[in-house]
DNA sequence: TCATTATTGTCTCATTTTGTAACAATAATA
DNA sequence: TATTATTGTTACAAAATGAGACAATAATGA
């Protein structure tokens, strides 16, 4: 069995939205003991293709293999560069670091991904050196280690820019949805409220959902349709 | 005098864009008696910042340094990873591959830059293990190492995309333009012909452009004003 | 000197897109 | 069966854009 090798200096972080009770969240990992959080990330094994290996790690994550993913940053600053927030991480989980894990206290550039998942879709798992991995609102995250926060907030800002650009929302959805939920998924996005006839007038000329059957909430009022997206 | 070293497995490449003769030109190094040719990059030293190594570099090519510089994608397959391409361009230059640049014939991820300069503010300077730094038309480029091709394409796509959003085509220009020059500069990135009035509209209601004196050219004709962009 | 030519800045009107409100059509409830 | 809340669609106003017209030059040359 050959020995996994992983390219030193270089890792990903993955800010992997999802959204529930009206609000944006993403999944955020604390560690064993320690009171860090951070965002979930990893390392390219050294035959591997970088966006396999993001793809490996949210399947890791989230039990999901077909995840709507999108590189958006690289993060290559000296100032993080701060070996004793990894030390403290691997102290903590009980490994050795002066074999195994020198390699990880060394200086890394990583590369910034976001996901796109069904909040459903998803039961949060651990890593092995994590406590942890939950959902957190973007309204109320903890205090994360390194530059995540920066992270999250250029996460956030490239997916305002993209939304309509790539119409992208419908990936943090199930696949068949009713107008106003999309709505709303746009207005968390946005951060702003969206007027009801021009958002569906826009979404039906883009020509991009497909509508289907009618859903009965047991409301007491019209029933809406359900849509989901057209394949591309 | 400390020793200067580089971080392993990752470089920068960018695109560097000009614009002459009413075409979108980029600039290329080809590698001494080899006939290979690529876009200029470079590695990070291990104690500086990812922007600031791909700044240097651009200093040593142009000699600029308030360049615009934007980061748009991190290439980061496993088939880019070629070292019979690096070996020989590391032989024909003569440099003792097995000693010191041992490194440089491993993996590498590289994140991509675009830049965008006047075209006559630059005297393209080739380094060590090049034999020319030149101008090339997008149109008429010759043909590239590794994925240099998709990398410029990938930087073309960003720059259309983000033209109009960031209003950056500016940068391609002298400090002052007649609002014709600035009209071809939109047209050759975009690939279409503009509406003379529309495009004039536009970019006053913009509210970006400063108008100064009148430019009398010397043609028979009413003499446009100079524009420049304001600061922001 | 004064038409001529090419191009510019601006205006006008038509067309398209978007903002805003109105309204009829339900699905459950009382 | 009237009431309530919400939906899909239409109607009209307002704004943005497309497309052309036109007067205002800067040089040229008769």
């Amino acid at each position: 069995m050959p020995k996994i090798t992983f390219l030193p200096h270089i890792a990903y972080d993955s800010v992997i939205f999802g959204f529930s009770d009206g609000e944006l969240k993403i999944l955020i990992m604390e560690y064993h003991n320690t009171g860090l959080f951070a965002l979930p990330g990893g390392f390219i094994q050294s035959n591997e293709n970088l966006n396999d290996a993001v793809l490996r790690g949210l399947y890791e994550r989230t039990g999901l293999t077909d995840i709507y993913l999108e590189q958006f940053y690289t993060f290559g600053d000296v100032s993080r560069f701060k070996p004793e927030v990894m030390q403290t991480l691997l102290e903590a989980s009980g490994v050795d670091v002066k074999k195994m894990y020198r390699w990880m206290l060394d200086r890394f550039i990583t590369v910034a991904y976001y996901a796109l998942i069904n909040y459903k879709d998803v039961t949060p798992r651990p890593d092995a050196l994590s406590d942890s991995c939950e959902w957190y609102s973007i309204k109320k995250l903890p205090k994360l280690i390194l530059d995540h926060k920066l992270i999250v907030e250029k996460a956030i800002q490239t997916l305002r820019v993209n939304l309509d650009r790539k119409l992208v929302g419908g990936n943090l959805l199930p696949k068949k949805f009713t107008m106003n939920e999309l709505q709303k998924v746009y207005e968390v996005i946005l951060g702003t409220k969206l007027r009801r006839t021009t958002f569906q007038r826009k979404m039906l000329a883009a020509d991009v959902l497909k509508r289907h059957e009618k859903h009965y909430s047991g409301k007491a009022h019209k029933a809406p349709y359900l849509y989901s997206f057209k394949k591309r």
